[in-house]
DNA sequence: CGCGTCTTGAGGTACGTGCCTCATGACCTA
DNA sequence: TAGGTCATGAGGCACGTACCTCAAGACGCG
């Protein structure tokens, strides 16, 4: 009855499929020197058994720590050094936990950028490396090299299909998009809503634009889309493209790219803050002072902190090999209101 | 220099503090027989060196597995059945990592219940209990006792000041309250606005409705509040109460309390779905349904999965005794439209 | 037949901590 | 001064896995 309720381990992994402990342990780690007949019964006993190797032992037994490697792209917008913010607040959080985090910084909307990067990881060091993909070949090939000189590889904020990567880690751009729209459609008066985005050929704002499209012609026939024009998550040229949609009799905007420090002054020099209805993404200073003044009605947010703690979960089972069938939860989107903004 | 890479032992604090290993380790894990002088040089040396004990294999030594007891009141309403569910998915995720975790179900709204069973604990198997709390002095003096007793004592949803718990893991309700005003206000035409609230003797739905009283009156002086009704959390009860608002010509409706699925019958049956606009409490099959079907506009929910896993990961770091300055992130105030349900 | 390669087994050490026993002083009290 | 309690040290085993070495057997090839 004791023996009911202990975990298998290894041993018991052994006796079962009817090998000595090395062989279980070749197979476990991936080691060469096993039959793909032999490793079969053991993947079968450890099926039997349900085993799931200890992660507190298989850490400590390690020679080094669970090396994670961080792939951002280097461009100076809010939403990516928040991201390079929680990235420092998790690893300081993970202190003790034997993980040990790189962050690279790499040209942004750069695909041979990319690869070479991740082409350059030292297996040896790193087991795990969490990117910011851009839409490439060369990157998908990357991914996939990678992955068979034993670097496992998660995507973040933006996926790249059809590569070797273990997960994606972010939310669905085109239910923020809908989002933005049911939000709008109701809180601005029936008329034109101005559109910005970052730029048309981003996989992300591309998704957002759609689902904001779908909705608010869909659902709100009274209301109609200018736009959209390209701010390049840049705040003068978001200003400037905020300034032209301005000039029109617009009652809502809705900017789904960064840039959002731009929108707040073209609101500010036309006089029409508070005016017009505006939702905007992501958390940062800019948006919180525009939440708080009025000027921005709804941010949607991705939540950086979630999602490299998710992406640091998912890094951690990954690399150990236990990730088989179960799915991460889908990081979900927050809407801030002034009143609900955390850390108030 | 490959010296100052590593992490610190509890070799190295012994060294440092000039004591022995034994010694180190009774202030560490809090048994006796150590004077207060040489505790204190150990805890100097912890501090000199930064040391952290090493969770993989403090979990590995132990010759148990880490307990953490739920202690959650006995009502069938859908959140609390929602944070059960939750617990038995959390504690399936963490198979392997060497947690057990228990429920107890403890009688709804009895203070003498709740400090019974959290006398009832024994610290030999339980190292964390995580508690619904219930306003009473009995429960704030059993869970003094508790802690003297060596279980960690986390409150979740409802707080209880005052007492020995180490931390809260909840929302800020009276953000919720204000939240709900802000979106009433505009979603809805000018007019009574309906408020049901589940008990008025309840401290979480009293900060609700404070907030949304306080954003109500002082930003949408179109709007007044109707109310409130008591659902008393239950499903017929709450149909009574909205049928006795819908009798009269609310454009909105609030409800801060549980028995969604009694409000929903009531909009159906006055033909008033869609009509009213309507915000409510917790994610839940009820108030899903209601959101797909344009019955509800807005669910604000504090998302039962992510404060199961805060409230896990507290008890993993206080009973390990590792959460002397970090705060834990609050949990976040969750709002979904039609368009942003996850899982969708 | 002899050689090399591949597969497998046996056994060990190490990781950092928890927990146990036993011994050794220091100090207090009658 | 003898007996007791208390503070501390010394040392060892255990947890489950990773990773290493060495040896033995199987098999193929020339």
């Amino acid at each position: 009855m004791d023996e009911l309720k202990r975990r298998a381990t290894v041993h018991d992994v052994a006796r079962e499929a009817g090998v000595s402990l090395a062989t279980v342990d070749r197979v476990l780690n991936g080691r060469p020197g096993v039959r793909t007949e032999t490793a079969g019964k053991v993947a079968e006993a450890i099926r039997t058994l349900d085993f799931r190797r200890d992660l507190s032992a298989s850490l400590l037994a390690r020679a080094r720590d669970l090396g994670v490697t961080f792939l951002l792209p280097d461009g100076r917008n809010e939403f990516m050094l928040g991201l390079i913010d929680a990235i420092s607040r998790r690893a300081h959080a993970t202190k003790g936990e034997r993980i040990s985090i790189d962050t690279m910084l790499v040209p942004a909307f750069d695909g041979a950028a990319l690869a070479t990067a991740l082409a350059g990881l030292d297996p040896k060091q790193c087991d795990c490396a969490v990117v910011v993909a851009t839409e490439d070949d060369r990157v998908r090939r990357a991914i996939d090299q990678a992955s068979r000189r034993g670097i496992a590889v998660v995507t973040l904020v933006s996926d790249l299909p059809g590569s070797a990567r273990r997960h994606f880690v972010g939310i669905d751009n085109q239910a923020a998009g809908r989002t933005a729209a049911s939000l709008l459609g109701r809180f601005a008066a029936p008329g034109p809503i101005g559109l910005i985005v970052g730029s048309l050929s981003l996989a992300d704002h591309h998704q957002r634009r759609e689902g904001f499209e779908a909705v608010l012609h869909g659902e709100f026939p009274g209301h109609r889309i200018t736009g959209p024009l390209e701010g390049r998550d840049d705040d003068a040229r978001t200003e400037a493209a905020a300034l032209e949609l301005l000039a029109r009799p617009v009652t809502g905007i809705y900017n789904l790219g960064a840039g959002n420090a731009g929108l707040l002054r073209a609101l500010e020099r036309t006089g029409l803050t508070g005016k017009v209805r505006v939702v905007a993404h992501e958390l940062t200073d800019a948006t919180r002072a525009g939440l708080a003044s009025g000027a921005i009605d709804v941010v949607i947010d991705q939540n950086p902190d979630g999602e490299i703690a998710a992406a640091l979960g998912l890094a951690r089972a990954v690399a150990l090999g236990q990730d088989t069938e179960r799915r991460p939860a889908p990081i979900e989107i927050g809407l801030y209101l002034r009143d609900n903004l955390p850390r108030g």
